[in-house]
DNA sequence: CTTGACCTTGCCGTAGCGTCAACGTTTCTA
DNA sequence: TAGAAACGTTGACGCTACGGCAAGGTCAAG
C-alpha cells in the first residue's frame, strides 16, 4: 500500500502517519524505486494500535512506551494514570461550568455589571447600589471587582457578608450614600481643605467591627493586613497606586480613614 | 507599580502580562525613565477582568473581543458558546473514561490481549480462542484487532455477535479449529498444492449467512462490501496487502474462499 | 564594590498534527 | 499524446498560552 491507502484503511491522515515516523513511533517502511513508502499489513496493525491508544487520550510518547514495553503491565499503569488525569480534567470542567451557569443566569436577569463576570456575592452588592449614583461609589465598586478576582474565596465572602449587612441597614446605607456624596464633593478640592479630615473620620466610623476584622484578619499574618480594600496598605507600591486612583483631597481623606482604622486594630505598619 | 508588583497584586506572572501586551490585549503602559513599565490601578482592574475571563476558559482573542465590545451582550453569547464547548469536552472525557474503566477492569482480570486495548466484544472473542493455539488463528485475531480499530461500531458488533455465536456452537468451533490447523499445514506448500482448493471451499462453508450478511452489508454500498474481514477485497491495495500477509498457498485458499463467498452473495467485483 | 532582586528584549520549546510550498510520479481523460 | 488530476516527497511555519533561558541594564542594601 502507499501511504494514502494505509491511511484510509486505518482511519488516519497521511500527515499523522509521517508524523509518527518522524517521532520514531513507527519505523519507516521500505521505499519503492520512486521513493514512495510501501506499507504492508503489519504496519496497518501497528497503526491501528496507535490509533486505539491515542483515541484513549494517551500522548504519543506514552504510546511509544506502551508499544515498546510490550504486554499489559506497563499499559495498565499508564491507563490508571491517564484516568486520574481525566478525572481531574473532568472535575475542572464541571467547576467551570457551574460558574458559567451562575453567570449565564445572572446575565439573563440582566445582573451582570459592566465589570464582567464576578462572584455571586459581589454581583449582589452591585445590584444593591445603583451604578451611576456617585462617581466615588462607582470607583468603589471597581475596586471591589479587582479585589473579587484576586482575594481568596473565604475572606472574600466574609467581607461581602459584612458589606451586605451594612447595606441591609437602611440608616447605615443612607449614611454611606451621604459619605459617597461628600467624597464626590471634594473631587476638585485641595488636600488641605477643611472638609477632608472630618470626612476621613466619618468614613472610618461607618466601617463595622466585623468588616474591619475580616479585612485585617484575612491578610494571613504577613506584611499585609492593612484595611485597604485590596491587600497591601499605603507604603507598598500597590497601596500608592490605589491612593493615586483618587483625587488628591479624596486620597487624603482615605489616608485619614486608614489612620483611624489602624489605630482601632492596634496594627502597626 | 512595576510589572512584578502588579503581577503579584492580580495573581498573574510577569510573563503573562507581557504576553498580553504583545497580543494587544492590554495596551503598553507608560515607561519610567529607566525603561520600566509603570502600572496604575486601572491596569490592575483590567488585568483582573482578563484573569476572570481566562479562568473561565475563554481564549485570549475571545477575551479581547469581550473587552473591546464592552457590555454584556457579546459576553453572554461568548459564554453560552463556551458552555457548549465545555459540555462537549465533558461528554468526550466521560466517554473516554467509560472506555478506560472497561479496559482497566479487563486488565485487572488479565483479559487484555497483547494487542492492547480493544473493544469488549473483541476481548470476549480473544478470551474464547486460546492465543497460541495456531499460527493462523493468531493471525486471524490480529486481523480482527485491526478491524476493531477501524470499523464503525454497529457493523463491528454485529459481526462479533455472529462470530460469537459461531464460537458458541461446539461442533462449529471444532471445525473452525480444524480449518486453522489445515491452514497451518499448508504454510510451506505451493499454491498449486491439491489441499488448497478444498480448504478454500471448506472455509467458505463455515461462514454462516448472518456473518456474511453483516460483512457484505456493512460496506455502506460503495465500492467495498467485499467479504474480506477488512473492508476492501482483493484488487484494492489493502486487499493485496491482506493476502500478502499469508503464505502463498494460504493466500490461494483465502482467494478461493472469497470466490465462493462472492458467488453466494451474488456480488460482482 | 559587590551581591541580589528586580527590570528589559528576544528567541526557543511545548502536542499533534494542519497547511502551504515547491516539486516529482502516476494515471485518467480529452 | 498532452495535459490535468490526484497521488507522493521533504521542509518549514502555524496554532495556545505562556515557561524558561540568555544576555544584559537598574537599583537598593550590606
Amino acid at each position: 500500500m502507499r501511504i494514502g491507502e494505509i491511511a484510509a484503511a486505518v482511519g488516519l491522515t497521511t500527515r499523522a502517519i509521517r508524523h509518527y515516523h518522524h517521532l520514531g513511533l513507527l519505523p519507516e517502511p521500505a521505499r519503492r524505486p520512486n521513493g514512495y513508502r510501501e506499507y504492508g499489513l503489519r504496519e496497518a496493525i501497528l497503526l491501528a494500535r496507535v490509533r486505539r491508544l491515542t483515541e484513549l487520550g494517551l500522548g504519543l510518547d506514552e504510546v511509544r512506551d506502551v508499544l515498546a514495553d510490550d504486554v499489559g503491565r506497563e499499559l495498565t499503569e499508564v491507563l490508571a494514570e491517564l484516568d486520574d488525569d481525566l478525572a481531574r480534567q473532568e472535575a475542572d470542567i464541571r467547576a467551570r461550568r457551574e460558574r458559567l451557569a451562575e453567570l449565564l443566569q445572572m446575565s439573563r436577569e440582566g445582573l451582570l455589571p459592566g465589570e464582567g463576570p464576578v462572584s455571586p456575592g459581589l454581583a449582589e452588592l452591585f445590584g444593591r447600589f445603583s451604578p451611576a449614583e456617585s462617581a466615588t461609589a462607582a470607583k468603589d465598586l471597581e475596586h471591589l471587582a479587582l479585589f473579587d478576582a484576586t482575594a481568596d474565596p473565604d475572606r472574600r465572602d466574609r467581607i461581602y457578608q459584612a458589606l451586605s449587612e451594612l447595606a441591609d441597614d437602611p440608616e447605615l446605607a443612607a449614611r454611606l450614600r451621604e459619605l459617597y456624596a461628600r467624597m464626590d464633593d471634594i473631587a476638585d478640592a485641595s488636600p488641605d481643605d477643611p472638609r477632608v479630615e472630618p470626612l476621613g473620620k466619618d468614613l472610618a466610623a461607618i466601617v463595622p467591627d466585623d468588616l474591619l476584622a475580616a479585612l485585617v484578619h484575612g491578610g494571613e499574618g504577613r506584611e499585609d493586613g492593612s484595611p485597604a480594600r485590596t491587600d497591601p496598605g499605603p507604603g507598598s507600591a500597590f497601596g500608592e497606586a490605589f491612593l493615586d486612583d483618587f483625587a488628591p483631597a479624596q486620597a487624603a481623606a482615605v489616608r485619614e480613614m486608614l489612620t483611624v482604622l489602624t489605630g482601632r486594630t492596634g496594627w502597626t505598619p
